[in-house]
RNA sequence: CGGGGUGUAGCGCAGCUUGGUAGCGCGUUUCGUUCGGGACGAAAAGGUCGCAGGUUCAAAUCCUGUCACCCCGACCA
């Protein structure tokens, strides 16, 4: 997608003038072959609107390829980065951005800015070190915790730098916003973060220091034009245009707001098998969601009600030390883990009011051992803030944490039990027989088999009653309800569960890689920081917010995860670092040099950016290094093809080791045709 | 934060068990021969062996401490 009509702020004229390289005697003498610099015509200021390609030379650039990639380097994204020189580790999880990754850094936020400033947001930048008192009013010094950088200044004042801005802006808005006239309001920058990752990993992916796009709305009403939904929907479409234009492969999916708070989000992800984040979709109705988030169809109960069954045998103890996780108990115990049941505690994170009021309390997970809990399932059905239960604090309770079965909930006081609907069965429906359960032995290194609910529990399950199989069930044991059990949805969803959204369709998985997130804060932050307006009848009230993030320096790492091969990446034309690479195989030859810069000044012409391999070396590693650029057109000039007036023309997605020979008079407008179609 | 691992030339590694002049491959420089998918020959430059203590006549090697980096997990806009 290149051409004239793609306006571009890249300056034309930033190659090709350095006047101290005809005195450099190991470069080859050039001339200025752009004559595209603002020229003063009488008194009127002339400026090209076309978009010029750029041109540089490989031998006074700094793109240093290597054949072997260090160690660490596991994941392709970071060992072709690495390889194709883009990048260089510095520290942990910082790395430097070399020539061409910053160009297709640039190029990646010059679409982002676009498309942004298309939505009517602005552009403005806010510093990446900032007070520190900032974060104690919404108390995210706490919620970031140690993923926060601090910083010491030399008169003892902590500073954090940056992981995200929402207190900066919504700082900067309380001085100069107080009418809802100057609304709606949507402010971006793009700029360097930092999080003290506990483990930054696979190179570009997770960093400790990495660059990104933030936009912050502001709003006097949530529906409406110019309310948050508004721009919300405009900020989708524009991350849809986003990731489109940058010719990536992309999910728009929803997700769970995270510990930034909010009502609404969604996350654009990279697709693509190596994605940390496992994606659950309907293919039909184009749902889709991560599993955290994502929610299951309708289901029918089992056909014999909840809990009934006939017990299989006597409850056995058994064993079992040494064995970590749920795979290793079934193995040795003999069972599929979806023959297990997995308790798992949680405590009730009460204020001092409540937890005077109520005293300690606690909500037990219940689900299958091939099932993963979903924390904010259990946090909704309870209706309390929960967190994991500390190891210790939940032994002295009573619970052998490792070994909990649900008997270690009966007769507790302050415990609400949640069983998942697939853990609270007696029955197998599909075999068409009873079927029994290995639990915890609710004491250390010990197991139970044939657990039934019905006689083992210690209390009749059937007391259940009111199974909250919908979020919002009231509260059970807790708060003075009268329930210490129920049956409800409360485990993340997974391949071939039933869409939420088609009857008879199933979900599919997929990976992905997040690259962007969108996200209606409502009104978490200018509520706890005092950002407030007067609206139209003179009443004060609290401003509506939205955030939305993009990952630039991450999106160039998902693309090649995307897309690439063993030679190196294969950049979409959008945000390939330059179009063509012009490769002379004998850079000495004088004619070859001037077709090499008529080339590239007719290439530039046309708004193609252009690298030209000058160096002096073999085919074989100027072939190689320029697979490892990923650039998508390579254009070779070598003497045999010359003197029969052609170039070789190839494309770099193509596995064949040689092109096509192409006549020098056609290849320009080959390179051109190809790039933009 | 828990478990595991690694620090020796720009990169990849050997040497450490059993202390005795610091090595190999790639890359770099020079010369020559090559020249369409990471060439060949000859010569050369480049390391206070992560750092600090200790043991010893002598430490890359043994001991103690410390720092850095990586992997798995926990965590995670």
């Amino acid at each position: 997608m290149i051409g004239a009509a793609d306006a571009s702020r890249y300056s034309p004229d930033a190659t090709m003038t350095n006047d101290a390289e005809s005195s450099h005697p190991q470069r080859q003498p050039q001339s200025l072959f752009l004559p595209s610099r603002p020229m003063a015509t009488g008194s009127q200021i002339v400026i090209s609107n076309v978009r010029r390609g750029a041109v540089a030379r490989w031998s006074s650039s700094l793109i240093p390829t290597t054949r072997e990639a260090p160690k660490d380097a596991e994941v392709p994204s970071h060992v072709l980065l690495h390889r194709g020189g883009f990048i260089r580790p510095v520290g942990a999880g910082i790395y430097d951005y070399l020539p061409l990754a910053l160009r297709v850094i640039n190029k990646v936020a010059d679409i982002v800015r676009e498309e942004m400033n298309a939505a009517g947001a602005s552009e403005l930048l806010m510093p990446a070190l900032e007070p520190f008192e900032l974060f104690k009013d919404t108390k995210r010094d706490e919620a970031y915790g140690d993923n926060l950088f601090r910083v010491k200044d030399r008169k003892g004042r902590m500073n954090a730098l940056a992981p995200t801005h929402e207190e900066v802006i919504t700082d900067l808005m309380i001085g100069c916003v107080n009418s809802y006239k100057q609304l709606p309001l949507n402010l971006y920058q793009v700029q360097t973060k930092f999080r003290d990752e506990a483990r930054p990993r696979a190179g570009l992916l997770r960093c400790r220091e990495f660059i990104m796009k933030d936009a912050y709305s502001f709003h006097a009403t949530l529906e409406g034009p110019g309310g948050l939904n508004d721009t919300y929907d405009a900020m989708y479409r524009a991350y849809t245009n986003i990731f489109t234009r940058c010719q990536l492969d992309f999910s728009a999916v929803e997700a769970e707001s995270g510990p930034i708070g909010g009502s609404a989000s969604h996350e654009f992800m990279v697709n693509c098998a190596s994605g940390e984040d496992t994606i659950l979709k309907c293919l039909k109705s184009g749902y889709a969601a991560n599993v955290e988030k994502c929610d299951v169809g309708p289901r029918p109960g089992p056909s014999k009600g909840y809990f009934a069954g006939e017990a299989t045998g006597t409850l056995e103890e058994h064993h079992t030390p040494n064995l970590p996780g749920i795979d290793d108990v079934a193995k040795f115990m003999k069972v599929k883990p979806e023959n297990m049941l997995k308790t798992i505690v949680f405590k009730v994170q009460s204020s001092a009011e409540d937890l005077a009021k109520y005293g300690e309390e606690w909500v037990v997970a219940v689900v299958r051992g091939d099932h993963d809990v979903n924390e904010g399932k259990v946090r909704d059905v309870s209706g309390c803030k929960i967190a994991l239960a500390d190891v210790k604090e939940a032994e002295a309770k009573g619970f052998a944490i490792g070994f909990v079965s649900p008997r270690a909930c009966v007769g507790q006081k302050g415990v609400l039990m949640i069983v998942d609907r697939d853990a609270a069965v007696g029955f197998d429906d599909a075999k068409a027989k009873s079927m029994f359960w290995v639990t915890g032995g609710d004491k250390k290194d010990y197991h139970v088999k044939h657990f039934n609910w019905q006689r083992d529990l210690g209390k009749d399950p059937l007391d259940a009653q009111g199974f909250a199989t919908d979020k919002g069930f009231p509260v059970g044991g807790l708060r003075g309800g009268d329930k210490d059990m129920v049956v409800a949805d409360i485990r993340n969803a997974m391949v071939g569960d039933p869409s939420p959204k088609l009857a008879g369709e199933k979900l599919t998985a997929s990976r992905g890689i997040e690259v962007g997130h969108i996200f209606k804060l409502g009104t978490k932050y200018s509520e706890a920081m005092g950002l407030q307006i007067l609206d139209e009848k003179q009443q004060k009230q609290t401003v509506i917010m939205g955030c939305y993030g993009i990952g630039v320096s991450r999106t160039m790492a998902a693309c090649v995860e995307m897309s690439h091969d063993e030679n190196g990446p294969v950049w979409p034309n959008a945000i390939a670092p330059y179009h063509v690479i012009l490769c002379m195989l004998q850079p000495a030859d004088a004619a070859q040099q001037q077709l090499c810069k008529q080339l590239a000044s007719e290439l530039s012409a046309a708004g193609v950016d252009v690298l030209i391999d000058d160096r002096d070396d073999r085919p074989g590693p100027k072939f190689k290094d320029a697979d490892l650029t990923g650039i998508p057109i390579r254009v070779t000039l070598a003497d045999k093809a010359l003197a029969a007036g052609g170039v070789e023309f190839k494309l770099r997605r193509d596995k064949t080791g040689k092109g096509d020979i192409v006549a020098v008079a056609d290849v320009v407008a080959k390179c051109v045709a190809t790039l933009n179609s």
